[in-house]
DNA sequence: CTATCCTTCAAACGCCCGTTTGAGCGCGCG
DNA sequence: CGCGCGCTCAAACGGGCGTTTGAAGGATAG
């Protein structure tokens, strides 16, 4: 990672990301950062203005990302002949998981999103909400269509609670030990259990 | 809250948890902190010794609450005439909302507890792992006589996907606007749905 | 009343913070 | 060629940080 070749702004986001995620934002400082970036400290007033602006930017380096892909695999999913919850859900959970198991610095990414979750920090809810809302708005049509015996409000509160599982997967808070196998299998593990648990969940009546 | 004739150290915890939650670890600075409960600045450091323990005190008045509630319910769910699913989840569950929703700051300490998740602070989280398990093991091995069909491994990845759940909706993540309707009102429906979620999600086959 | 102990206080300590500055560098365009 | 521009650099700025200090307060026990 931070190896030369990379431009200062990646170097200094993929450090800042890791950094964040693991002191928090107030937690890390910029000098952490440029420290473990390998570039001079001035560099990121420079390229970013300030550090509250280098934030923003580790976030939407991310969420563009997940965005696109989770809408991508819904597409696929809707356009199958047979539309099955089980496929939506895991349009939903799997690029999620994916970009938190990442080699590239994702599983920091995610520790940072639920971070920013945990304070409650007006501005940043406001851009996370603006950014994800338009695709939960999409999921959460398909959802409506294949499960027509729930009305709006009970289905908002059950993709509520998916989303929570979920996140806590990402951020890999859980408490299971994973002996004896790999962050792609552990990461295998939690999509096939979570599309099982969330589809029984959203089926009960 | 604050009031002059608590105790300068249950100020200090009022404020810093308060504090912590809307700022972080970090973030907060004892000055604020201080300032907020009306105290002197050196008084942290004389009844606490130092931030970090003051951090530490700030989570165990809550959990030892938390834990005694939860197995409390549990006990009284076990002894009914006719072991329910819904009982436990409800012993589980109903503690850990009602302590996020207490007018008392529970709310603020619901996300400091996120946030110390969000960090992955060796120490703190080997503290919450001591001070949890216990209580978990309990719930497990109930869980375990209700759903003789999972094996401990699947009854584990359950177990984890309904904590997620609940911790998110401790936290208040969640996206649910809550038109018209009390807290009070929404830590209940938070409940039920939960509630009826996760048993369905854990009869799943 | 005096002595003791617990608590509070203002002030100061050295340290690290985010940001700014202005000089220096090197590449590419006119 | 040489000039300009994008970028990097070391250094310094004021300010807030956690912690320590030693004196002052105030209740209680002898």
């Amino acid at each position: 990672m931070n190896s030369p070749h990379f431009s200062t702004k990646q170097r200094i986001l993929d450090s800042a990301e890791a950094l964040f995620a693991r002191h928090g934002f107030a937690g890390a400082s910029l000098r952490q950062v440029t420290a473990a970036a390998k570039v001079n400290l001035a560099a990121v007033n420079y390229h970013f203005g300030s550090k509250e602006n280098l934030i923003n930017e580790v976030f939407r380096r991310r969420l563009d990302v997940l965005n696109s892909e989770r809408l991508q695999a819904l597409s696929a999913a809707l356009a199958a002949p047979e539309v099955r919850l089980e496929d939506v859900l895991a349009a939903f959970i799997r690029p999620a998981l994916a970009m938190a198991q990442d080699e590239h610095g994702g599983a920091g990414f995610v520790r940072v999103l639920a971070r920013a979750y945990a304070e409650h920090n007006t501005q940043l809810r406001k851009f996370l909400h603006d950014n994800y809302s338009p695709t939960l708005k999409q999921f959460a049509a398909a959802f409506a269509r294949l499960l027509p015996h729930l009305d709006k409000q009970e289905l908002y509160w059950r993709l509520d609670i998916v989303s929570g599982a979920l996140t806590y997967a990402m951020a890999d808070f859980g408490l299971i030990k994973r002996r004896g196998t790999t962050p792609q299998q552990h990461q295998e593990l939690a999509v096939q259990h979570l599309i099982k648990f969330a589809a029984a969940g959203l089926r009960a009546p």
